[in-house]
DNA sequence: CCCGGGATCAGGGGCGTCCCCGATGGTGCG
DNA sequence: CGCACCATCGGGGACGCCCCTGATCCCGGG
């Protein structure tokens, strides 16, 4: 337990939450994980990292210039260990984060002691995922085909087609997706039309299903 | 590794499955994981355990005889430890089985050294679950007062309306629904109204989040 | 400058969903 | 027997879903 601390950078664009997760790292104690530097987007966070050459770099997922993924690949030369640390399970941003190089991820959701924990694990070299997340990681992983067909199919959907692809698989109807992005039920009723067609399903049913098996949601 | 081996009782109604774990567990090698006796419904289990007094009982969570919770009940006196064995992965089947007294649940989709490890950590008195039923095991008794909730709602169906939940939630056209069940769209109709109605649930997109927030699939 | 693609919208039609009303027969219970 | 409950079915209606045709606007590339 009394190890050498583990050498920290904290990336994440909210100012607010950095506090959060600086206090809850100091009162696990001095000389446990000690907090090297902070950075809001990528230029920062690369800069901190090579200049500070912390053990673990806490990692926001959605972050401006790039995301976290950019951040590891302008490091890839590093040897530092990045653990992500997003509000988001879904699928498309923890299986990303993993191919980028990640050796962990945990939900925004975790207490300060489980996140104390989490990072000396990476640190350690061990991977770190949250309860929920670390099934469907594995099943990814295990079935990588086909996540890669899901993304060649999601890719060629627009933006807006994903946006109301999204909000109809989670069982809004035309009607309420239409109040939510503030546009037409006709407007709805065309992107649902063309998302149907390009993922060759037939129902909202059916796309309901397909998402959810994916953890698109 | 080399302790005492795991003295152990397999209980499932199907011959075939008992020869494979009979045979997975030996593989494991003598002294490891030692199956004493078999058993295919419940009072072949229970005078089973009851003559072997095994370290583990194996055991089937659909069992003629009035299932695997059944054996627990009758045996819940003794302290064998239990070890749930099952080709489902239901909430309903999970959640039943750990309040009925096992001490792990597996499904049978699991490898041979898998289980021999998941048994050897029953016997020292480890909870043991395959990955994607932990989740929603520890969520289910996070709150478990909602679970409670849902046995309420869920005894308030007649079969015949569970079954017609259970097809609709799965995405099944009332058409479908009616072809599969051998009743007219009526029918249908009429039971899909009372499901709603009995669970306060307005359209059939709330029903499959429903189900599946609770993995009643 | 035209052409393609994306986003926006309209009308109309076929079918699915959900509700209202009502009806019949079976079954168990006091 | 009467009564409650269940499963079964029907008509009809309001509205949602999905498709088709067709239209406008904007924007970027050849």
């Amino acid at each position: 337990m009394a190890d050498a601390p583990v050498r920290v950078v904290v990336v994440d664009d909210h100012a607010m939450f950095r506090s959060g997760v600086r206090a809850e790292l100091a009162s696990a104690g001095a000389g446990v994980v000690d907090v090297l530097a902070e950075a809001a987007d990528v230029d920062e966070a690369v800069a901190a990292v090579q200049a500070h050459r912390p053990d673990v770099v806490l990692l926001d997922v959605h972050l401006p210039g790039g995301g976290g993924v950019e951040v590891m690949r302008r490091l890839a030369a590093t040897e530092t260990r990045f653990l992500a640390l997003s509000v988001s399970d879904a699928a498309e941003d923890v299986i990303g984060t993993i191919r980028g190089g990640a050796r962990g991820y945990v939900t925004k959701t975790i207490t300060g002691p489980e996140l104390v924990s989490a990072i000396r694990r990476v640190a350690d070299g061990d991977a770190v995922f949250s309860p929920r997340l670390a099934g469907f990681v594995l099943d990814a992983f295990a079935g990588s085909i086909e996540v890669a067909a899901v993304d060649e199919d999601l890719d060629r959907l627009t933006e807006r087609e994903r946006e109301v692809m999204r909000l109809i698989a989670r069982g809004y109807a035309y009607k309420e997706v239409a109040k939510e992005l503030f546009i037409s039920i006709k407007t709805v009723e065309t992107h649902m039309s063309n998302v149907l067609r390009k993922l060759q399903l037939s129902s909202r049913h059916e796309l309901t299903r397909w998402a959810t098996d994916r953890r698109l949601l």
